[in-house]
DNA sequence: TAATCATATTATAATATAATAATATGAAAA
DNA sequence: TTTTCATATTATTATATTATAATATGATTA
């Protein structure tokens, strides 16, 4: 892409600031990327993500709350368990992006 | 870039989930993203910026504060005026993909 | 139906962030 | 050297977020 284009496209990000903002407000915290790293494997239960980010059962149960009203996630129960799994197609782009930007 | 790859890497991410979580703070206001926007076409001096995103003086310069303390834009004084930069280049890196998964 | 397991909710206290107004600084112009 | 302009800082209040502990729910098992 080039300069000028970005430029360009800036605009449009503009208009949007706000959503996108709500939206990298979710992943701004170390426990809600960890959690979302560990959905991008694929759908987990809330023990499985518990474990994988060493959160508490609590604060774990808050966040995945706040990501599922945002549509960023969504909930699935089977019998004792709840499943969740990343829902929101962005959510999934920019994880790839930072991996680019952060790892790579 | 395949699933498997993507789920290796989240691993890196995990790791980093600290430092990453900083930076994306920054950008999940809808002004700071407003004033990165801005700065994405070049470098710019305060009151440009203000113009550009609608905010009151203070919280501009609160605002710009805040993200030289973190490194990811730069100031150079030049008589009356500041002129501000992005100095960071994962800050462009996400702009960019915050671009293509907003507005593309 | 009582006990247990997985998850969710509530309450609370500590901390962080935001918006705003008022004031201060530092550089140039009158 | 006073005034003005551009920017920065400070103080304050309002609001949001976080961590934690305690309790509740809902589904299964004994």
């Amino acid at each position: 892409m080039k300069s000028q284009d970005i430029i360009k496209s800036m605009t449009d990000l503009k208009r949007r600031s706000e959503e996108v903002a709500l939206l990298l407000k979710q992943l701004s915290h170390p426990q809600r990327l960890l959690i979302l790293c560990s959905l991008v494997e694929g759908e987990k239960s809330v023990s499985e993500i518990e474990k994988g980010c060493g959160a508490s059962q609590s604060s774990v149960s808050q966040f995945l709350k706040g990501m599922r009203l945002e549509g960023l996630v969504g909930a699935r129960r089977e019998g004792k368990q709840v499943f969740y799994k990343i829902q929101d197609d962005r959510v999934l782009s920019l994880m790839k992006s930072l991996y680019k930007t952060f790892c790579a």
